[in-house]
Order: structure tokens, then C-alpha cells, then sequence
DNA sequence: AGCAATTAGTACGAACATCGAACAAACCTC
DNA sequence: GAGGTTTGTTCGATGTTCGTACTAATTGCT
């Protein structure tokens, strides 16, 4: 409620929903668009050209089946600007290229241990990682964005437990400077929960639980990411789960990530469950998604977990995260191209 | 993300968009609100034009002072359309009429016992007393907006801990029948925490906690009341607070709210502890709200309570209710207004 | 008194985006 | 090859904002 609307909204809200209904079910004729869109078929015709003209759509050629002119099928640009994504992982660097329709083009990981590295040499070769991708790829680029394993303040990273030579450097910015485009940040588990929404098969609300070195979580909201007032939301490794037990760094007790530890899936499932309960009374989500587990103690911990949550009320479904939706590094490089869709027109 | 914007559309938002600038800080002129809004002084003019017409703002003498011609204030309209607020409590029915600017202009509250009464007969009673405070108010009536003490779903009561006969029964439905008005329904702890933030000192994101016969919650983000997926968001009684403690009826085990006794202070600001630790690092609020609390317990409860949680990093205020904001009843006529301020068209 | 300066609100034409309807294009079937 | 059907484009009408010029009403100075 702070911007006045004219002329400009209205076209920016109407191209965003035609690219948008492009992006969902494509391939899709200007004409199917106008009848799901609810807008007239020439104004469709109007907007398509703009985003055919900006990159965004491409059209194919006509198809020929029943009676009638053939439609004109329309989709997504594969050559059209792509997503940038980052991982700087506790021991790994990683990073991808996504095209507009969400599939990776290219993409590198590679082992890096650098806790006791200096965060300057590990961005550059982080960036030289980039550069890579970048080339073999070879696509426009967008924008990046970065994941990290720790809370993402205001585009600056505020704290990463296990890689504290990092407290206070601006990784974004740095990277931003030398790879020379727009570079966002985000919490590792935000990123692997829009994943998850985006390429797995996940309802549009759930927790993503990552249960890795920490424990961090996603919280899906609506198809939104749940951030919270400071971006902070979804620290599920500081839910109280014994009152009154060990001291945490985080100035609690008894918290979540000191009692979890996967040798003792039992133990693990039973804090795991407390938490998850008050998470669930306090979010009202129904799915609970586990994920950045070895592969050989996910399904045993899905089903310890799923049977401490058995007896709720309406019913919890706990899953095991979709290999095939990719984590973190395409949730990263994902969510620049989303932001392409969602604001074609690009800011002006 | 589904509607085609058009013309009206844009009148819409900035209709509602120069309304809302009165309400945050009448009087106006013309000339601050197209200051404000960043619209121009005579596309507001003609806005204004359709308010003042619609009922919703009026243009107050002229105010001399400074050089120039005086300005016409703007404010909302005293006797425009007014929100009615129903209290359906454990104890006691209330009623009360709020203008457009969120005065109460007529309220009455009264003890009733109707833990085994026929819903309908209480539905009966609720309306006439309703009649009561509308005929005392004497104000055109834009709808109702009915508060309960439990779980509510899409329009209807879902769940009544404490008055079980109203299991399934759709109030909202009776009561626009029997007053001729449109009827909302929500959670009694959700009501009061907009009340809160409307008419009380807090900031924009916040936790309140209704602590009375159970424990329930409103949650406050970005000055938005967030309800969740299914509308059952902030059940913060149902937090795990003793893993393995005594079963509750939502089927986990050891939930605060079979843990709180205000009568063992220390005890039950150990419990609240714990579960607003937990809840704070989910939701990442930064404040905490203690309603629902006979005087003499709050302030020695508010003390344990931020004591249990001074550790915390970033520091959590812990603070009491309001009592000028008016609680539940209130701020479900309050809805109502804010609903009319919100789209002044009235959805056509 | 009278006149300039200042601020508030109004009037009017231009720009722009959508809508509705008519039209042109391309294909299928008979 | 004629008729029917669906797609996509063109064109004028509508409605809302914007920019500018104009009128209105008051203060303060000469």
C-alpha cells in the first residue's frame, strides 16, 4: 500500500501473468493463454510480443492437428537469461547454471574444505568455479545467488557457526564485484526447501527439515517462503526439546541441534518429533520434508520420525527430500530466474 | 497472481490507497495526500470526490493559518459504515459497535454460562444483544465479525476445547441470519493480537499469547496477522514443553498447556519459556505479548517470563497487554472496518 | 486599500493500456 | 473447391492517470 498504480502497473502485473501462465504450462498457444489468463486475446497478442521482443518467449513452429489455424505454440526462452547459483558449503563449492525453465545447464561441485581458509581466496575460487559454468553454459546471466550454511541477514552474512572466519564478510558483495552482476544471498535450507517446492514434489506448504553439521529449516508458506520479520525464521535446531538441558550458544537450553545425533536414530527421532510437534502447532503445516540426510539413514529416520508424529491431529505426512529436485545450488540459481518471471520487465 | 489487471483495477488500488493515507493520519488535505502518495493533486481530488460520496471520508471546515488558500481536512467519516464485534467466550457474550476511525461507540459485555447451553438459544441471545448496541450506536453497519475461543476453519468452527456442544456448529452462518449482515469468524487470541497491534504500542511483528482457561496465540508479521495454511497457525498450547510427559487431546505428549497452573508461577514461566524460546526461534518475532492475565498475575508473570528468555541473542521484550487496546471484542469490529478501509469498494 | 506571493484545489487535453468486435489467415472436412 | 473452424491481428471506444494551466482563497508587505 505505498505505490500509486497508472498506466506501467498495469502492464508490468499483466506481462508477469502471461509469462507466468507461460512458465507453468507450456507449450501454450496466445490463445489458451488469453482464456486462462482472463485477458483479451489481442492484449495477449500485445504482451506476447513484448516478451517474445525482451528474450523471454520464444514460438515454435505451428502445429498442425484438428480443424482450424494452427496455434502458434509459445514457451519459456531456453536462451533466454539464465540463473547463477552458489553454494559455499562447510566443506564443498559449488555452482550451476539454470535456464528460464528451470534446468540446469551446467554445473560443477568440487570438495573444499576452507574452514580455516580465508574467505577471500575461497570467494575467488569460488568465482573462478562460476566463471566455468559460466562458459560452458554460455548463456546470458541474470543474476547470481548464493547459499550458505548459517542466518542471512540484510544481503550480508550475520552468522555461520561452523565457518567463523566468515562473521561479518560481505560474501554477496564480493561476489557481486567479481563475477559483475547482481548477487543475492540466502540461508541454505530456504533454498533447499524452494527446490524442493519448485522441482520436487512437495505440497505449497511444508517445513523442509536440512539435517546436516546444524539443523536449519525452510518453511514453505502458500508456495512463499516463510522468512519472518528478520529473516531469521525456521531455526528449528533452537526449538527447546529438554527443558532445562545443556546450554546452547544461541543463549537456550536443551535446544534441538545439541540432542541430534544420527548414530542413535531413536534418540535423534524422539527430539526430532518434539520439535517437529511444536513446529507444526505453531505453523500449522501438514508436510514435513527431511532433507541433506545420507541416503542410508533417511528412510530408517522418515519412518522413526513419521511415528513420533503418528498420533497428531489433523495427520503430519514426513517424507524424504526429492533427489531429483536438486538442494540448495539450483534452489539458488532457481530463485534468480523466478525473480526474471515474476517481474519481466525487470525493475523499469 | 490470477486476476488481469485493467482500469479498474488501478482505481481500485488507488482508491484504497488514498484511504488508507487518511486513516494513518487524518486530517489531510488534498494536497498531503497527493504529497504521500505520490499521486497527483488531481487524480486525488477525484478520488476523494468518490469517497466523500461513498460515505467514507468528509471534508471538515477550512483550517486558516499559514500563507495560501487553507486547506479542506480530510478524515474519515464518523458516521460512515461501522464495524460489529461479537464475543462468544467460555463465561460471557459481548457485543460492541466500532467506527471508522476504530472508536468503540457502544458496547455491552455479559456473564453467561453456556458451557451446556443449546447453542442456538446462545446464538439468540448474542443477536439481541447485538440489536442492543446498534441501536445505541445508530450507525450503518458494513458487517459483523464473531470471536471464539478455539480452532476455526473456513467459516466455520472447527473446534471448541471448552464448549464442546459447538462442535461443528456454524455459527458465522446463524448469526448473519438472524442480524442480516455478512459474518466473519475467527480465533479469539488472533482478534485480540490485532487489537493489539492496532490500538496498543506494539510494533508490527509479535507473539501474543492469550493465557486463559487453554493457551492460544496470535501471530503478528509484518503487521499481518499470520494464520497458515489452514488457518491454525500459533496453537502455541500444543507445544511440546515435557517430551514424554502427560498425553494431551491433540495427540502429542506433554503440551504446555496441561503444563501451565498460574497458580505455580515459576512453574508455568519455565513451561511458557520453553515453548516461546521455541516459538521465537520458528517464527523469529522479537516480541512477546502476555494477554488474557487477571492483573494481579501479569506483571510476576511477565518478569519470570522475560527472565526465562534474557539469554536469548537477538534480546526477546517480553511485555503485557494493552488494556486500552480492547482485546478480542474489539478488534473483531475492527476487522470489519479495516476490511472497508481496505478495498472501499466493497468488491464491485 | 491594494498588490504580490503562496498554497489549495479544479479543468482539460494527451498518453497509454485494456476491451470488444470485426477482419484476415491457415487449416480440416466434405 | 466451398464451407466451417480456430488462431491471431487490427482498429476504434473506454477509462484512468499525468502534466499543465487556471481559478480560488488567504497572508503579508507597501
Amino acid at each position: 500500500m505505498i505505490a500509486p498504480a497508472g498506466h506501467r502497473t498495469v502492464r508490468r502485473h499483466n506481462l508477469a501473468l502471461v509469462l507466468g501462465c507461460v512458465a507453468e504450462a507450456e507449450p501454450l498457444s496466445r490463445a489458451r493463454v488469453a482464456e486462462r489468463t482472463g485477458l483479451t486475446r489481442g492484449t495477449v497478442s500485445s504482451l506476447v510480443d513484448e516478451l517474445i521482443t525482451a528474450g523471454l518467449v520464444t514460438e515454435l513452429a505451428a502445429e498442425r492437428g484438428g480443424p482450424g489455424r494452427p496455434a502458434a505454440p509459445l514457451q519459456l526462452n531456453r536462451n533466454g537469461p539464465a540463473g547463477l547459483g552458489l553454494e559455499l558449503g562447510v566443506d564443498r563449492l559449488g555452482a550451476c547454471v539454470v535456464d528460464l525453465t528451470g534446468a540446469v545447464r551446467a554445473q560443477r561441485i568440487v570438495p573444499s574444505e576452507h574452514v580455516d581458509a580465508d574467505p577471500e581466496g575461497v570467494l575467488d575460487a569460488l568465482a573462478e568455479l562460476a566463471a566455468a559454468v559460466r562458459a560452458e553454459a554460455a548463456l546470458p546471466i541474470a543474476g547470481a545467488h548464493l547459499a550458505v550454511p548459517g542466518i542471512v541477514g540484510e544481503s550480508a552474512i550475520v552468522r555461520l557457526p561452523n565457518l567463523s572466519r566468515w562473521a561479518g564478510v560481505d560474501a554477496a558483495g564480493g561476489l557481486a564485484a567479481r563475477l559483475g552482476c547482481a548477487t543475492g544471498i540466502a540461508n541454505e535450507a530456504d533454498l533447499a526447501a524452494l527446490a524442493e517446492l519448485w522441482f520436487g514434489r512437495t505440497p505449497a506448504d511444508f517445513l523442509y527439515a536440512s539435517i546436516g553439521i546444524g539443523i536449519g529449516a525452510g518453511v514453505v508458506i502458500g508456495g512463499e517462503l516463510f522468512r519472518g520479520p528478520g529473516g531469521r525464521a525456521g531455526e528449528l535446531g533452537h526449538m527447546v526439546v529438554e527443558p532445562g538441558g545443556p546450554p546452547c550458544r544461541c543463549g537456550g537450553r536443551g535446544c534441538l541441534e545439541r540432542l541430534v545425533d544420527l548414530r542413535d536414530l531413536d534418540r535423534s527421532a524422539r527430539a526430532l518429533g518434539a520439535a517437529l510437534t511444536g513446529a507444526v502447532a505453531l505453523l500449522d503445516v501438514r508436510t514435513i520434508v527431511l532433507g541433506g540426510l545420507d541416503p542410508a539413514v533417511a528412510e530408517p529416520l522418515r519412518a522413526a520420525v513419521a511415528a513420533e508424529l503418528a498420533e497428531l491431529d489433523p495427520p503430519v505426512t514426513v517424507t524424504v527430500s526429492d533427489p531429483g529436485a536438486g538442494g540448495a545450488l539450483r534452489g539458488a540459481a532457481a530463485t534468480v530466474v523466478r525473480a526474471v518471471i515474476r517481474s519481466p520487465d525487470g525493475g523499469r
